[in-house]
DNA sequence: ACCTGAACACCGTTCAAGT
DNA sequence: ACCTGAACACCGTTCAAGT
């Protein structure tokens, strides 16, 4: 019935969404109230009425990007005619590769380095980290090492989806596409890059 | 002659060092002039003295990290009696492990986020892997590896390299000197790791 | 040559008041 | 139920003045 213009009026998932923007672009420090205001239409001082404080709005942040982080796992576990190896990549795609969600492939590691310095951060990527950590180690059983070999051969992998969201590199997509090949099938045991 | 109370009276590489402390514990975006003025004891009016304006600052910092980047190549290269393997756990150790440099161990990392938000840290970055690339990949090809297996392995290395900074284990010192040398020896062809 | 002190702009937070 | 607007504290930057 109303013919006014639409009034900004927002909810939490509204903030959280435009937070999340500005993280994975400039960082945890990015992620102020009254720039953040701005883009979304309203005055700073609304903020407060969906948010205790701003540390909320960061808590609000980790506990979004742990539900995602999980729920990718779940996914990739629905895979159910993928091998352990494709489902190896589809970990490290699906984190960091084209098939991310762009909302937190760049928020990744901005959220890691927050980490260093936010005992609440801390938490979250640990508790990422150690869900991660039992999938990859499960897949190198899976093909068949021992629980230490499987360990040591996780930790590189980890390593591995870390250097592809960090590194900056001169090399082409296909260079990248056929050295992570070629890192994988290290991992897994394979050596078709001696040759 | 003077009997009076010390004034304190800074150097650029003053301002440089504190703020590399601040940077390294919480984060560029920690790097303020008014708290590094307060820990100098002086005003924060004194800073633009010695600097342009805090970006003027920040570039001092890279340059330095740099510095002490391409410094620390060249100290491995002078070991001249150790073997590639050696070189690279060296590498390792001084870069992220206990004998690396208390003031960038920490910094590392901060620079790397940074990276992502600033083109000058990018070019530093950039720069500082490059440099680490060609290094790592000229062990691994003194190891016997064919210039692709090289690269593949000196990609898996530099991530070893940022698993070992970045992220939070529960795991004993010991461990994971163990699981660092299995890697090591992973990636230098051996496979001790599979018994 | 280096520092102080006062000034102004920007963001976090609060809160009384609006709709 | 959600937003505005004014207020106050903190940090970046400038600059005239001190020693």
């Amino acid at each position: 019935m109303s013919a006014e213009a639409p009034r900004t009026r927002l909810d939490p998932d509204a903030w959280i969404g435009g937070a999340i923007e500005l993280l994975a672009a400039r960082g945890v420090n990015a992620v102020k109230i009254e720039p953040l205001a701005r883009r979304l239409g309203v005055t700073k001082g609304s903020f407060y009425w969906h948010f205790k404080d701003r540390p909320a709005l960061l808590a609000a942040i980790l506990a979004r990007w742990e539900e995602r982080q999980t729920d990718l796992l779940v996914r990739i576990a629905g895979h159910a005619d993928a091998s352990p190896a494709e489902r190896l990549r589809l970990l490290l795609e699906m984190t960091v590769g084209a098939y991310a969600d762009p909302e937190f492939r760049n928020a990744e590691i901005a959220i890691r380095n927050w980490s260093r310095t936010d005992p609440a951060a801390t938490v979250a990527v640990r508790a990422v980290d150690a869900r991660r950590s039992v999938y990859i180690e499960d897949f190198f059983i899976g093909l068949g090492f021992t629980e230490t070999a499987a360990r040591t051969r996780a930790g590189l992998f980890q390593g591995l989806l870390l250097a592809e969201a960090l590194l900056v590199r001169d090399e082409t997509a296909e260079d990248r596409t056929a050295r992570v090949g070629r890192s994988l099938d290290l991992l897994a045991g394979r050596h078709r890059d001696e040759g």
